[in-house]
DNA sequence: AATTCGTTTCGTTGTGCACCGAAGTGTCTC
DNA sequence: GAGACACTTCGGTGCACAACGAAACGAATT
């Protein structure tokens, strides 16, 4: 037969837990296995076969760093043919992004030790075009002593073997930001110093007056569009 | 669940026979259950589940028409939308439409007893432009002793019931042609007055010499584009 | 009324596959 | 090294559904 072959592509999108999966991934930042398998309510194991699926229907690429593997769409053209798939079904919109960001719920976080949100990407960011930080292939170089005074912090030596800083894709900017000891010391810094403060049980966290100075002050990251702290909590 | 329902059309497409018949459909025209059925190489009855499924994920819309049922796709949306998901597979593509056009298959062609095909939706225009013919809802109207003159053709008088003059679904053009007594007395006559010739056992025709002269002077039709009887047959 | 044809409904079979539990691999931390 | 942790592979269960035969329905023709 010389039919064309979008049934692989149909296929792919013909379940519900592979739709929920491509909803959360619509919003363009990457995801791991186990965020994904918990976004549609299955187990990790299924959310594996499911991602390979869609991995081979061309839909979703798959990026290994470390132990973890991140998934995202393959590409801008997907993320358009599923909106305008979405688009014919007159239901309520897949737009979770502008969701995400309306409501308060991720805009600064702590991933796994380290910041994380848009935060810690403009900080990376803002350290790479002063220079202390470089990047270099999949991996960061920070010149120590001078993150020491960009920041105000006093970072720990290195203790060798471990990367002193390594890159971490971020949710919300689908970019890096930095993990490591780096990462780490500087989120103990910013909550010891009262920068930074917990919103509830998950991993939110609060600008609050003196780490948006702070931030702001050292670095010029844009703090007005943060969450900040106030005291009805 | 919050989630969008997107998987609904993904469902409808996660199938190799209903992608077949998508393509199909594809094309613009209208086509019948058994008709799909034979492009997916399934039964009738198991097409008509699947066009049903179709249907409810408001991609296909049906319209009784008789005894039988033509099939659509349900707007220009549909297919762009189709055509954008299979642009992301770098498969063959699937324009079926124009290889059928650029393909001698069916521009010129009967259907049942009647004249189908471009030429004839352009006699209806042209019918219905010079007021010998009027749409009245689901059917025509037309004053008889008129169109006589108009096409040069005798046509024996209405017998009764049957309405002289039923709109068809035309395949290529997506729009109605004339049917019934007096579709059927236009063929015959063309036929008889050496205007048109089989082209092999299906239901191909190609037009005459003589032929197009009556079609272009009577009617003012476009013919040049149309398929030709030739002597190399 | 009988026949033919296109379509649909019903009942059944068989298969594909979503799902999970258990176990295995690779990576990071202590 | 041991112990977490993220992910994958394997095996098995259960369900959804594609497919067809048989039969019913409706429209058109005789």
């Amino acid at each position: 037969m010389v039919t064309p072959r979008f049934d692989i592509i149909g296929q792919a999108l013909g379940d519900a837990s592979r739709t929920r999966m491509l909803c959360e991934l619509m919003e363009g930042r990457a995801f791991t296995n186990k965020e994904l398998a918990s976004a549609a309510s299955v187990t990790p194991q299924t959310a594996t076969t499911h991602l390979r699926l869609l991995q081979d229907a061309g839909l979703v690429v798959s990026e290994k760093r470390g132990r973890c593997v991140f998934h995202r769409l393959a590409g801008p053209e997907v993320a358009q043919a599923l909106e305008q798939l979405a688009a014919l079904a007159p239901r309520d919109s897949l737009h979770r992004a502008q969701k995400r960001k309306a409501g308060g719920l991720a805009q600064l976080r702590s991933c796994y030790d380290h910041l994380a949100g848009p935060l810690a990407v403009a900080m990376t960011d803002a350290l790479q075009n002063r220079g202390v930080l470089q990047r270099d292939g999949g991996r960061f170089v920070a010149q120590e002593s001078e993150v020491w005074t960009a920041l105000g912090v006093t970072l720990a030596p290195d203790k060798g073997a471990r990367p002193f800083a390594r890159p971490c894709m971020d949710w919300t900017e689908r970019r890096d930001h930095i993990a490591g000891p780096m990462g780490q010391q500087i989120l103990n810094h910013a909550k010891e110093a009262g920068w930074l403060r917990r919103a509830g049980q998950n991993r939110e966290l609060l600008l609050t007056a003196p780490g948006a100075r702070a931030f702001h002050q050292m670095l010029g990251l844009p703090v007005a569009d943060l969450p900040h702290f106030t005291q009805e909590a």
